[in-house]
DNA sequence: TATTCATATGAATAAATGTACATATGAACA
DNA sequence: TGTTCATATGTACATTTATTCATATGAATA
């Protein structure tokens, strides 16, 4: 055992590795980015992206299995939103990032 | 015309995801991981990964045009290496994401 | 309860992606 | 220059994955 205060097994790197495929998707990141300015429900976020609301629900769904999404109930509608400060917190860092490097 | 002060278009969403979209593959961030203490060559890597040359010099690939590890040479060997401290960053974030979440 | 509206889900298809195998490059040294 | 060693690259193949189309669920209302 040589682990610190965390440590790193298997399992953890598969973690992360999963929460970054789920980011690194076009279509997830573009609802992600969406729902950082509020919540929203499946339709507005389909008409929104231009994209059909099957497309849509799809990915939501894996979004919220990866719990980077939380949704509730209003009547009929589901309104969706960003789950916590991580994850806005990790989009605003990749945001600063691919700004830097257009400054390259 | 609504930006702030950076102004989303749809080409930086596009980097934003292939950036999450490189680290989120799990034999990239294994060897991204294994850098994390400090520089190492291919075959170092390969071995420590228990992966054929093969793999792990595509894989660099990848990492390398993502501008996410750098390459020096020493004699025949390539030496590899984390570019920057934002990936560093990023990657001590998502460390911290799934330990947070595993307390929930 | 029957209907409607919003969303979710299942199956199928097409595209993208990771790995292995074989081979090419290219630096060091005889 | 020819050989060797470390790495890179091309091709093929298997797997994963995103989208579409069709349909199912499930809440609200008549």
């Amino acid at each position: 055992m040589q682990g610190h205060v965390i440590d790193m097994g298997a399992c953890q790197i598969e973690r992360m590795s999963v929460f970054f495929k789920v980011m690194g998707d076009n279509t997830r990141l573009r609802i992600l980015m969406a729902l950082m300015d509020g919540k929203l429900c499946v339709m507005h976020i389909s008409e929104r992206l231009g994209m059909s609301q099957s497309a849509i629900s799809h990915q939501l769904a894996v979004l919220r299995q990866a719990d980077l999404v939380r949704m509730t109930r209003r009547g009929k509608t589901a309104v969706y939103s960003i789950s916590d400060e991580h994850v806005r917190l990790m989009l605003d860092m990749a945001m600063l990032h691919v700004n830097e490097e257009k400054a390259l």
